[in-house]
DNA sequence: TATCAAGTGGGAAAAAGTGGGAAATTTTAA
DNA sequence: TTAAAATTTCCCACTTTTTCCCACTTGATA
């Protein structure tokens, strides 16, 4: 399971350590995609086998028929890559998502479960900050709504 | 899978480099078409053959009106081009393609599963902004449908 | 203090993308 | 029908980006 937190820096060629920790378990090919939230997903080839065949969708119809579809599926395959981790276990963050989340200098590394988020730190610490103020509220909504 | 998003040079001659991590699941031979929302739907040749099945397939459960449905397949099959990729690994898009979406200097090439899309790249960014605002909307609306 | 693992930085080689000339083909006009 | 003009195709060369490899730094451990 992948869990915990790492601030690492992204240097000039866009490069970022994976956690060690993380590595074995998200092998050597990764995906990565925009999140939802100002973050970055990413997943195990796997889990994104997974994830693809449920925004693909539905039998055999041709899935560029809905508008809705279109645009998600734009967003969600468009904006995303196919990313190898190197021999010393970094990752290269294109442009066009690194630009999508603001990220320079140091990268949030969050492990959450079976996916990996990538955040601006200092987003992310604005974020956390604002989770623990609500997270008593939070745990009771979700509580009630889906038996936690 | 085709995945990712390419700003490419699109040259006087009319020529576009296909991105170098397309190249090997497009083939030598592809098929270009008009596409939806404002852009042009490149299929390899095989993905097309299952493309124009389905369409032009009367069994089909397309919720079309039979008129509409040859209307839709005259844009489609009527404006389609066969292209050769070159030695090189760039494509050549018919006038009457570049114009219909106002293709000039540069264009956003992506990747949308089994599909490739080409867009004015000023267009592209523009309709990603527009969609990353809806995309949490959209996500819950599709995850509803056919639970994410 | 020596050693090892993890993270960071940078140079050199390779690949990808871009531009343009010349040959081949097609079109146009006499 | 032929020659000139225009367009298309093929090939080469340059530039930029990416990839691969090596080395340094830091911090934890024995």
């Amino acid at each position: 399971m992948l869990i915990g937190e790492y601030i690492h820096t992204i240097d000039e060629k866009n490069r970022v350590s994976m956690p060690a920790k993380f590595r074995k378990e998200l092998g050597k090919k990764i995906i990565i995609t925009p999140g939802l939230d100002s973050c970055l997903f990413i997943f195990t080839i796997k889990e994104w086998e997974k994830v693809s065949k449920k925004l693909s969708d539905s039998e055999n119809d041709l899935s560029f028929l809905k508008a809705d579809q279109r645009s998600f599926n734009r967003y969600m395959f468009g904006r995303a890559a196919e990313v190898e981790i190197d021999s010393i276990g970094r990752i290269l963050i294109p442009d066009f998502l690194k630009d999508r989340i603001g990220l320079k200098d140091k990268a949030a590394i969050i492990g959450v479960e079976d996916r990996v988020e990538v955040w601006n730190d200092k987003v992310w610490s604005q974020n956390q900050e604002a989770v623990e103020k609500q997270a008593g509220e939070l745990a009771e909504k979700l509580g009630n709504s889906h038996s936690l």
